[in-house]
DNA sequence: ATTGGCACTCAGGGCAGACGAGTGCCAGCG
DNA sequence: CGCTGGCACTCGTCTGCCCTGAGTGCCAAT
């Protein structure tokens, strides 16, 4: 069991190495900090803490680095949230007043995160499992085309062309639409998959309009998963290459995770929350998504039921009182402000 | 002026280092070139090269490197396109068919792209500015906010949520759309944008519904805006960190334009096509895009009169013979495959 | 439990020497 | 006149070496 002073030291170790890093000795722990003990007695708690595993040293005769496992006990134990400067808070606050729709909205929160913290952000689409599907509406391009727009009652919009086998005409195109209208309009997400796969599972009629029917079925279901599975907005990938010494290998793995988004989800939709709604994965613990050397910090937001989480991804060794208070912060902002869009209505 | 040979040792020399990553001395030129000449002869053509700035040396004693100016003569006089292997060739062709949409197809081009060459790929959308407006469409989703949607006959569809001052009811958005449908429906983008501007000139009349027609005008015109803007789709941003020593600053120049798009719409619409509509830009040539490390190699593609670029971004010293071979079959298939879209209409 | 002292380790920087790849130049040859 | 072999020279890189200093672990004393 690690004393307090033990964690205390702990907590000298990760705030210095984070601002300086290099490794850091018992030492220049005595000179910054106030301990009122002596560098030897430091040395003692140190060599506590690496039986541990709370801190390792690269090499023999070097001052010492928070592990994963460092850092984890730092975040949960000991660090406090460093909250923002009101300068801080008046920025995030005018950056995201006068968006537009939500997909403004979103792309706004993640250009301030990234710039308030300087790592990538990450920010979810609020998750629309719940909507309800207020439209679908269908525009005929002419010959075999169809774009298919579906639009639920939260105000996502999903929108795709569907490539028929034969032609259709305008008529047809009425036919189609009250048909498959009559199937989802009003529906839950979930409710509105299922009348589609009941309708894909009938035998198929003979008539000549039944195959135009699946087809542009299959395309609204599809449409309709979209809503349900997130989606995400990024931004601050080129701040990667700047910390690139912040990580032993190479940033490839970060970029194809930014780039792929699924694993991101994966992993953000893991990560489990405290009750102030904040969550870390630190290094290892993000072995199996490719990204033993990269942290990940959330804060849930919450919009009128839909639950969703911003967050911030960079290298292990982060500033985590700040920036964990920052998702906070952006996040309390992002809900605000989405449910006064709610109340709007 | 550089004679016959001259040019056959600054091809040597670009791929060489093209090659190995190591400046290339007169005698490894010998060695894997059969030039018939020996390495002092090679040596006095290298003295000239140098002399008209094509090659240069990193330090006195070892061997040459090219210039961005050797680079361009290269790709100007001396390179050939290396044609794509029949493998290369299939691999493309299927991974491209059975695409969806226009933005399916656009998705999976890029990555065969940079799954074929290895560097970041781009794609422009095709440019619909000569399209027209074929439907707008209103959704209301009660309250304060409508869902616009306008779709053009090449099938680009765009949509945005108004927020509007006031509350409208169900027949109030009936008017509206009528209003609006009548000054953009059927007309090219540029008349579109046109007649919006006209109606946002007229003083305000005392109409209740004339600020909510105008409030949804204006997002009509944005949206139409954006059609006659172009649009990037990208990927393959992770093989630049493994390619990183390539660049000798960092890559986070490149990363900073491949989020912003902007940069790189501008270059690629600045970059002058040859007549086989290949084009390619590089390295100090980019300068004033921040770019001064980096090439990029595009190709031309057509869809049915509208013109838009597909092309690669990568380290200068890359392979322009193979990557411009590529960036033409991919801008061919993808030419072949709207045009077939095109017909099926 | 804390401390000062001490021996020990080891990464990193600086220096010198050897190596070798590569050049420029020149005189000679066809 | 173009090409060639030869040769002296340059200079970056590698290697081994030493030294320094930061930092450790341990121990006896308080």
């Amino acid at each position: 069991m690690v004393s307090e002073r033990g964690l205390q030291v702990l907590r000298a170790i990760v705030e210095d190495y984070v601002e300086t890093h290099e490794p850091v000795g018992s030492r220049s722990i005595v000179d910054r900090h106030a301990f009122g003990v002596s560098a030897a007695t430091i040395r003692n708690d140190m060599a506590l803490l690496e039986e541990d595993e709370l801190i390792t040293a690269p090499h023999t005769s070097s001052g010492r680095v928070p592990t994963d496992k460092g850092y984890r006990v730092f975040v949960d134990r000991i660090a406090e949230l460093r909250p923002l400067t009101t300068a801080q808070r008046a920025a995030i606050a005018s950056f995201l007043k006068d968006s537009g729709d939500l997909d403004d909205l979103l792309v706004r929160t993640v250009r301030a995160l990234t710039r308030l913290t300087g790592q990538v952000a990450i920010v979810q689409y609020p998750s629309f499992a719940r909507a309800n599907v207020s439209h679908v509406e269908f525009v005929h391009l002419g010959g075999s085309r169809i774009v298919v727009i579906v639009v639920t009652d939260t105000g996502r919009v999903s929108q795709r062309t569907a490539l028929l086998r034969g032609e259709v005409v305008e008529s047809d195109v009425a036919t189609v639409k009250a048909t498959i209208a009559a199937l989802v309009t009003g529906r839950g997400i979930r409710d509105g998959v299922q009348a589609i796969a009941d309708l894909l599972a009938t035998p198929r009629s003979g008539d000549r309009l039944d195959d135009v029917v699946r087809a542009v079925a299959r395309i609204v279901s599809e449409e309709l998963e979209e809503f349900r599975s997130d989606r995400l907005v990024m931004a601050g990938s080129a701040t990667l290459a700047r910390r690139e010494s912040d990580f032993r290998g190479s940033i490839s793995p970060l970029l194809e995770a930014i780039e792929e988004q699924v694993t991101l989800l994966r992993l953000m939709g893991e990560m489990v929350a405290d009750e102030q709604g904040l969550a870390t994965s630190i290094g290892r613990e993000n072995e199996s998504f490719g990204l033993a050397e990269a942290s990940v910090v959330t804060s849930d937001y919450d919009a009128t039921g839909a639950h969703a989480r911003v967050g911030l991804l960079g290298p292990t060794r982060m500033d985590y009182p700040s920036n964990l208070a920052a998702v906070r912060a952006v996040a309390h902002y992002l809900s605000r402000l989405l449910d006064e869009d709610e109340k709007a209505r």
